[in-house]
DNA sequence: GAGTGGTCTAGACCACTGT
DNA sequence: CAGTGGTCTAGACCACTCC
């Protein structure tokens, strides 16, 4: 005999499949759901839990449980990087026009509030690996939140490293209070004489530690894709190590490889 | 007051992040729990349940709960696609040795055991956007599965769909039995004068549906990569739409982009 | 205040793992 | 068989939402 909570979820999840219940709707509530399937009221539980974990249903307390609605996405794609680069030596007047956030969602600079903080720290040993310089050095430690002005989650959570050293002939980029910086962060490069050559973005899933799921407002049963984007100078150095958590359920990432011709 | 699992989890969470538990270390059995912090069975288990959606631990029927230990991971980058383009060109000889599966993973062909089926269906609304035809046009959907002979789960749930009209001149292509076919896809489209210039990827990350937790043996606690492969022809048109299902825990994707020197 | 989901108890019994 | 986690009950009370 198959486990209660399983056959319960089992036949809900069909009606969900088969449209009895549509995104958006409601479904019965815990205690009508204990009397149609005569079972208790933790596992009835149980088995909404197994739909909330697929991400199908959405609980929520003292309104009910939804049917989950698909939700808009925003598109972060690879030829950003190309686009970055360009905009990295136009004149300040075109640089302060817009931004990276702005060109992935669509919005406006106005409705965009963004927050940037620095600090030193040093490099541990796999931060050390990851942009080829010793376990120690001094690195700049740069973490970026944007937000739509109308939501109170940031789309991301960043993180970007810089060697110290090679950045400090240029005081104002030790400094938080210059952000946001036109052109963002491989203008500031420009302007240390770093030109970037190469993009590597290794990506992973898993779901969400307490602190993201509370930072960027996840519910139960989503995702977060973690992107490091690591950026190689002409002359093949790590010039910027970047870590950013995504929403899995709002971002779709979009890279185009373009292949010889034969 | 602070709900009593959460600060259950929070406590077992602490230990976890300070060292006190290792990765592989067994927790202490929940009947151990209950006497420890004075809550009932049910509590404790809602705060291990915490603990390990957000995957830091492993809990066995029978054996107990563990601290999780990280997978190692099999890595797919986007430099593959030129090789398996350059590949698609050589000697049958040469396609035989190798295939894109080993070359992700480092292993032997005979270390893989590769399943293959085919079917015809008239694609669906959505199919029918992405591939550039219109809503019911005959294609060819072919299901792949490639795991480790020591392992049961396959690496990735692979779905590819080709449009019929433009294969049928070599029927070979139709037919399920000729694989796996020495060189891939790419070869298979070389065989019809169809020439890959670039590829779209759309990567996403979700919680698995308990199919293909299932299929994948996840355990609860990860998460699911979607990746939606788009392959153009050297004509701009659609030549294969690839749905690929990675899980999150062992696979990581690497992404190069090269941008034009200053 | 009525109706919803969330937390919790104290206990029983089941299912799996390893000796 | 002993020890582990998994399922389940019948009930109490709490916390949130909306009218």
């Amino acid at each position: 005999m198959a486990k209660a909570y399983e056959r319960i979820a089992d036949e809900l999840r069909a009606e969900i499949r088969a449209g009895q219940l549509n995104p958006g709707d409601q479904l019965p509530a815990e205690s009508a759901l204990v009397e149609r399937f005569g079972k208790s009221h933790v596992t009835i539980r149980e088995a909404l839990r197994v739909l909330q974990t697929e991400g199908l249903i959405d609980k929520q307390h003292g309104r009910g449980s939804f049917v989950r609605r698909p939700r808009t996405r925003v598109q972060r794609t690879n030829s950003r990087h190309q686009w970055e680069k360009g905009r990295a030596r136009e004149p300040e007047e075109q640089r302060l026009q817009t931004g990276a956030t702005e060109r992935d969602t669509g919005l406006e600079v106005n409705d965009l509030v963004f927050h940037a903080s620095y600090r030193e720290i040093k490099a541990s040993k796999e931060l050390a690996d990851a942009m080829g310089v010793p376990e120690g050095t001094v690195l700049l430690e740069r973490t970026y939140r944007t937000r739509y002005s109308a939501e109170r989650a940031p789309f991301s959570l960043v993180t970007s490293y810089l060697v110290r050293e090679r950045i400090e002939s240029n005081p104002d980029l030790l400094d938080e209070t210059k952000e946001p910086w036109p052109g963002g962060t491989w203008n500031q490069l420009h302007t240390v004489g770093i030109e970037i050559d190469r993009v590597e973005e290794r990506v992973t899933a898993r779901p969400p530690t307490a602190e993201e799921a509370e930072e960027l407002d996840l519910p139960p049963g989503t995702s977060v894709l973690i992107l490091r984007k690591t950026s190689y100078d002409t002359e093949g150095r790590v010039a910027d190590v970047s870590d950013v958590t995504l929403p899995g359920d709002r971002t779709e990432l979009l890279f185009t490889t373009h292949l010889e011709r034969w």
